[in-house]
RNA sequence: GUGGCCGUAGCUCAGCUCGGUGAGAGCGCCUGGUUGUGGUCCAGGAGGUCGCGGGUUCGAAUCCCGUCGGCCACCCCA
């Protein structure tokens, strides 16, 4: 038996349930637009560089998640399994930024997981880039973007997690530091950990099998330059402006190498589940280079849609439509197929049966359909008119057939 | 990659411990309850290789082994 089910971590979303997405993507888009952030389209797959680089060898993403293919011309590409190193690498590609890109794009990411609760293999993202500005306000009004998006969808209780961890120079002290505290520490650590004292040892301050080691460790925040000092007081001076309200987390790294200054992080109150986050982003000034352009600053988030779904749990389908045409009379359809034709070119949302039915199961589809009226051609229809029936109240009347699309709109 | 739980109608599940009367329920779906009226009610109906393979047995959805798949957690992150 060769029966095909979606492969292991992607899942098909279908009507109903994909109502609710279409929604996800219109409030995400009418953001953008409101925001001033441009549409971008962008490969679903690259050069396995521009992650391995850009994202960082040492994070868990591109020790063993990538989705990495060798194709027909010996090339090795792999599925994106994230936004911003794609983004900047088109834009090195098209020149470098001159003043400043504000971006957004939308779409599918894959990373190679065991899947479970919130966490697919083939995932969705919404994302917007706010590229060749380094001045606190940009980091303002990317947080804004996904604190407004959430909201919208109906996510209110949300905290906001921010963190500063410095830039580059600020984190060689830091570094020598932490690396003295684990040290000390080692028998400790878990094996991850050790491991990265020497390659990456801030990542063990995210770490949950060594939370109770790290509980005290030193933290990047008490350890930021002037510069990133002052650009994480604006940051949070600005957030305080616009009524956000949000909460420090001294150990929130995030698991991409990019980063340096303003890192944070959305988590629902309301959402119990091992992967709580919903959304996250930072600065990350440094990656342009790490892919070959020239310096240029930029601040980004990703909000991780399947788990807004998830947290917002069961929602209300709305299919919607204005009108269900009927056709009393098997010899009516034509005139129905026609009149349905007519209202869907003036704008209206109408639908049918597929064939001829009984009236009854042709007013039971109608209802369930959603329709917000049903619309009998019959015997009427000789007379240039047609029965209109308000689903909820069950009033009904006759209107002429040139009224109905003013009806239908009433 | 590691661990736990689970795979019976389209969906949610009961039955499995103590193998054996014709494989079930609810929801959904279809038809009907008189001429062209839904959402309630009543009646009838369609629909199942009991994940797959092997073993034990006179006999297995029920016991054993294997395998595939799903869910959740660890890890990590959106």
């Amino acid at each position: 038996m060769t029966t095909f089910r979606a492969p292991k971590g992607t899942e098909d979303i279908l009507p109903p349930d994909s109502d609710w997405w279409r929604r996800a993507y219109r409030v995400f888009d009418d953001l953008c637009e409101q925001f001033g952030y441009g549409m971008t389209l962008l490969p679903l797959f690259e050069d396995t560089d521009v992650f391995a680089r850009g994202v960082g060898g040492d994070t868990e993403v591109v020790e063993k998640q990538m989705y990495t293919f060798t194709d027909k011309g010996g090339r090795s590409v792999t599925l994106r399994p994230e936004a911003t190193a794609s983004m900047v690498r088109a834009l090195i590609q098209s020149g470098g930024v001159q003043t400043r890109f504000k971006g957004a794009f939308w779409g599918p990411m894959f990373r190679y997981e065991r899947p479970q609760k919130g966490r697919n293999r083939q995932f969705y993202q919404g994302d917007i880039e706010y590229i060749g500005t380094s001045s606190p306000e940009a980091d303002v009004e990317v947080i804004e973007f996904g604190w407004r998006y959430l909201q919208r969808m109906g996510l209110t209780d949300v905290e906001l997690r921010l963190n500063s961890i410095g830039d580059a120079e600020d984190r060689a002290d830091y570094r020598r530091e932490i690396q003295a505290f684990l040290h000390e520490r080692f028998d400790a650590l878990s094996p991850d950990a050790q491991r990265r004292i020497d390659s990456n040892p801030m990542r063990v301050l995210d770490s949950k099998a060594d939370r109770d080691v790290v509980a005290d460790a030193p933290v990047p925040v008490d350890h930021l330059g002037e510069e990133a000092g002052e650009h994480f007081a604006d940051v949070r001076t600005g957030l305080d402006n616009l009524d956000i309200p949000y909460v420090i987390d001294a150990r929130l790294v995030r698991g991409l190498d990019y980063y340096n200054r303003t890192v944070w992080e959305y988590v629902p109150r309301t959402y119990d589940a091992a992967q709580s986050s919903v959304g996250g982003g930072g600065r990350y000034d440094g990656l342009f280079e790490i892919l070959g352009g020239k310096p240029t600053p930029g601040v980004g988030l990703a909000l991780g849609i399947d788990r807004i779904g998830l947290a917002l749990g069961a929602h209300e389908a709305t299919p919607a439509l204005d009108g269900f045409i009927i056709a009393a009379r098997d010899g009516d359809r034509s005139a129905a197929r026609k009149l349905t034709s007519e209202l869907r070119s003036a704008g209206l949302r109408v639908d049918m049966t597929d064939r001829p039915r009984p009236v009854k199961a042709q007013f039971k589809e109608a209802d369930r359909s959603g329709a917000a009226a049903a619309i009998v051609v019959g015997e009427e229809w000789d007379a240039g008119m047609v029965s209109v029936k308000q689903l909820e109240t069950g009033e009904q009347q006759e209107v002429a057939v040139e009224e109905i699309e003013a009806w239908l709109r009433s």
